[in-house]
DNA sequence: TTTTTAATTGACAGCGCTTGTATATTTGGC
DNA sequence: GCCAAATATACAAGCGCTGTCAATTAAAAA
């Protein structure tokens, strides 16, 4: 007879799933199921050409031996990978809205037979032919990409070239087919409306890092809330962040040696929105009493502070998962379009109250 | 002659990369640096006996072709993924713990031929079936466990019997041949040491989740501390955790309102450092004038939050490295056992001073 | 019923790589 | 210069799956 460590078929079944731990190939299905290895392949692959009682049949099988099919195999055969790569960057400091992405990206994988890859890339110059490495070995059927690759338009025409399907993220270029967003620009206009609606007449905004589309649109969102209000727009108000916490401290310096320092400042993001309140901390100053400080983001920080910080909870996770389900139609149907805003939420917490009161 | 799309060999070579972006293969790497297959693949996969000037020809022709190996096909030939599975669980809030880890894992990976597969599970009970399932689907060459996953004996066990090389993160279990970790209970020992030597002689402590290492070794530490300093242990000033804000500020609540309440708390983690530092504002207590506030962890909140949270930087990043690195070791020695402690550090800010200074 | 057409199923090749066997070539020690 | 050891090649097989296309079956039409 055979060596049993190499018997595959019929009889040994039994031996190979029990005591050897193999896992069932699809040959192993298919014989249980008593049909051949192509319907099976039939049945995984969601083709709708096979009658119900053979369906159900190998769906016994399939689930008798505890079958799942190997991924690589899948992968050479069908000349698809089902991995979906979400390309950030800045490799040694993963921020919670990076983080609450995979969480998204993950979550849409989950029950999919995608699976995701993360990859950090650093915004260097040769980044086109490290994508193309990237590509060459994992083969990803789909990538979602973050910002700032999200505004890389030659990365994105390097894709269109290799014929790759891909999502961004709350993307400032017109080139990339499908992107996920939300309102970023009513989002501000709303917090800055808040802030109006507290009485607060001079509002201090410190913006995001240069060549990011939330800086602009934030600060678009900013203006548009003080035009609405008929408040002239005020430039030294305004001061240049980078989305740090130290930008924020400085930021916050200037602001409050103002002749006439704002009653309340609106950041771009919660770091920032920290860093403000550490220098009014420094200063003796409180929260919300002397001055009101926002955020933006919505990150875990905004919760864990005190008082909590009024600010708005962007959809990350949500985004995350629309990108990648978008991405996932999109290999069906590659002249899919689509751009895809997400409901945000205000987050009113303690940070920000009329000015004047304590 | 040859259809543009299919001819794969000699002539066509420039055709084939610079205009089709088709990925090269090894038979083309064969071809240009003029060796056969076998020898090509001797490089690829680091066997030594091939001539030094051969091997230098071979890598030139790798880099010139773009040549990366796919990954599917390598995979199924070898019966090696190069693969290297994160096992965590609460796929709905991914912490920042986590997520350093995660960085660390990529980390590690990045260089090697290894790639990362991130994945979720929840602690439920078909945990292992679901294991099992996973690891059919992806054959992970290593798996890497991080707390809670790290203390599930059943699923150590499970992954013994399906002979796949693990280590795991601060695990609390003997079973596990690889652990990387750093010595949680000296660290606490140390951040109270810090509170004592600053005066501090009523210490509140708030602990961790019960079936956590970490809660244990911190509450250990503690204790160590105390002993040390000759200040017997007052069960009335410990009180239970779960790492939650809501639960610091909850413990903050009993030990403010004790009948000699504390002058500094020592929290389990950062996240609930923060919650008896929300407690201490609403009472309008200050920090660290009239209570003294320390976490663990490290978290990005220490350092946003004012003031700044005394607490111990995790090597979280690093344990992540090494974890993969140890757990790729063991690949080859199967033998190998290591139970690596990492350097932590203190890392002192505004949060912890002498009691009764402001 | 028989013929035509459409839907379902199966046999087989092959994805790109690694491994093994068998054979050929080179190298260096004496 | 010869012989053994080290290195390289050719070739075939096969990892587990999917694509192509032909064979079969069922349904519709005659």
């Amino acid at each position: 007879m055979f060596a049993l460590g190499f018997e595959r078929h019929g009889a040994t079944q039994y031996i190979r799933d029990e005591i050897l731990h193999m896992a069932a190939r699809i040959e192993d299905v298919a014989a249980h199921a008593g049909v051949s290895v192509k319907t099976v392949s039939r049945v995984l692959n969601g083709y709708t050409n096979v009658r119900a009682n053979l369906r159900a049949r190998i769906e016994t099988s399939i689930k008798d031996l505890n079958y799942v099919p190997n991924a690589s195999a899948r992968s050479l055969a069908g000349n698809r990978s089902y991995l979906v790569a979400l390309l950030y960057d800045n490799p040694t400091a993963v921020s919670s809205y990076i983080m609450d992405v995979i969480v998204g990206v993950l979550q849409a994988c989950d029950g999919t037979p995608y699976n995701a890859v993360l990859h950090p890339f650093d915004a260097a110059d040769d980044l086109a032919a490290r994508i193309d490495g990237f590509v060459a070995q994992h083969r990803p059927d789909a990538l979602v990409l973050v910002p700032p690759h999200a505004n890389n338009a030659r990365l994105l025409q390097r894709l269109h070239e290799l014929d790759i399907r891909y999502s961004t993220i709350s993307s400032k270029l017109r080139e990339s087919c499908i992107d996920i967003g939300f309102d970023e620009r009513k989002a501000a206009a709303d917090i800055v409306g808040h802030l109006l609606s507290l009485g607060h007449q001079r509002i201090g905004h410190v913006t995001g890092l240069k060549g990011h589309g939330a800086r602009t649109w934030r600060h678009s969102g900013y203006r548009d809330a003080l035009r609405k209000a008929g408040i002239a727009y005020d430039e030294s108000l305004v001061v240049d962040g980078d989305f740090t916490f130290a930008a924020g401290v400085a930021a916050a310096r200037t602001l409050l040696d103002h002749d006439r320092p704002p009653t309340a400042i609106f950041a771009a993001n919660d770091d920032m929105a920290c860093g403000v309140m550490r220098e009014a901390y420094e200063r003796g100053l409180t929260i919300p009493g002397q001055l009101s400080v926002c955020g933006f983001d919505g990150t875990p920080v905004s919760q864990l502070i005190s008082p909590g910080l009024t600010t708005v909870r962007q959809p990350c996770r949500e985004m995350g998962c629309a990108a990648v389900e978008s991405v996932l139609q999109a290999i069906r149907d590659p002249a899919m379009r689509q751009q895809e805003r997400l409901p945000y939420q205000l987050q009113l917490r303690e940070s920000s109250a009329a000015p004047g009161k304590s």
